[in-house]
DNA sequence: GCCGGGGGTTACTCGTGGTAGGTTACTGTG
DNA sequence: CACAGTAACCTACCACGAGTAACCCCCGGC
């Protein structure tokens, strides 16, 4: 803390690596909340940043791979957050009512960030976070399950989930007048009857 | 056919703009297929056309435009698939299995295509398609339905049950072992008991 | 024969991702 | 204290792609 306050003097703006990569990251994540991707410009988050082009090339390669970072800490965020409210739980129904509420939470009060999370499937950074939030649903589905449901098609049932549950993200971005519990409880009862068998 | 023969002899090339609309759409289409939409250029749909920009601007105002024109086709016979073969059947059950099957098929012979379909999020297109589907869903469900449940509940449902198929699609893709109708099944016992309610 | 308009082209602008090569400020070493 | 060496940074550019203004040319109808 005080190390960075000391560092942040620096002269002339001249910043170390590390401490110049954390603040692109955090304006670039803003930009790309603003813009979406392809509209956000490597120029301007140069100009916000008081820094030119070449530096943020050097730090990240690409603006992929400036992107990429940024959604590092989103998907990060997301996953903990669903994982700390699923394992509260402690019997498969309330850890699905919990996971699921805590995802829909999550997808009102960041909105920009999770459609950001999920903007062009070409993306590898994206396919990445989606796999590893089917993965995340796959854990918390394994440590209930018992040893004799095939994995392959409890992997399965833990992609539908995860997709199901976004699925119901887009809905609920439309229709905002019906409240996310109810949400949460229409989709529980949708999905719990056919998840029994996993339990 | 025999009028657009005659048509297609036009000297210098020159064609009506009907013509030309359809060639455009389907060169597009064969283009956006290879390069996805962003590393599609325009320039070179127009040097495989054998026109100039200018024409192709005047016919679909944008790029994104032409990317919706050329997403028609496609939406229209995945749409037309799944009503055609869920319709087939007469028990919710059976129309459930008939539908995701025709689903699950349609994303391995046409895998490319149906990721185009939902590239980019921030696309119009994209997210109209994406409601196409649901909607369509939602019809189907609607069928057999009786009159005492929430229709709201229902939506939330059929855009769910539309979001599972998508994920099992993914995960699909990524396991080619796995036969494509056990994969059906898994998905209509996965979906199905949920579903009762409804029925 | 002339003229109106549909079909097409040339030749640009502007913005943006990406880069080569030079410059400045700080740091350790004799 | 001079003097590398290097980490941070900048100027000035390139290539390329979306989109456009202004012009052309050929055909059918009068």
């Amino acid at each position: 803390m005080e190390a960075l306050a000391r560092i942040e003097e620096f002269r002339h703006g001249r910043v170390p690596r590390a401490v110049r990569r954390r603040q692109l990251v955090e304006l670039g994540e803003e930009l790309f909340l603003e813009r979406g991707f392809a509209k956000a410009s490597m120029d301007e988050l140069a100009r916000r940043a008081g820094v030119t082009k070449p530096v943020i090339y050097e730090l990240f390669g690409s603006k992929e791979g400036l992107f990429n970072a940024c959604l590092e800490g989103l998907a990060l965020r997301l996953a903990t957050q669903i994982a700390d409210a699923a394992r509260a739980g402690t019997d498969p129904e309330s850890r699905l009512r919990a996971g699921g509420l805590a995802f829909l939470r999550f997808a009102t009060e960041n909105r920009v960030a999770y459609e950001l999370l999920y903007e062009g499937r070409f993306s590898e950074a994206a396919a990445k976070v989606r796999r590893r939030q089917a993965t995340l649903i796959l854990e918390l589905m394994r440590e209930m399950a018992p040893d004799h449901v095939d994995p392959r098609e409890l992997e399965v049932a833990a992609n539908a989930v995860n997709s199901a549950y976004e699925g119901v993200a887009h809905w609920m971005w439309d229709h905002p007048d019906i409240p996310l519990e109810t949400l949460a409880d229409w989709t529980v009862e949708l999905l719990l009857p056919g998840l029994r068998r996993f339990t």
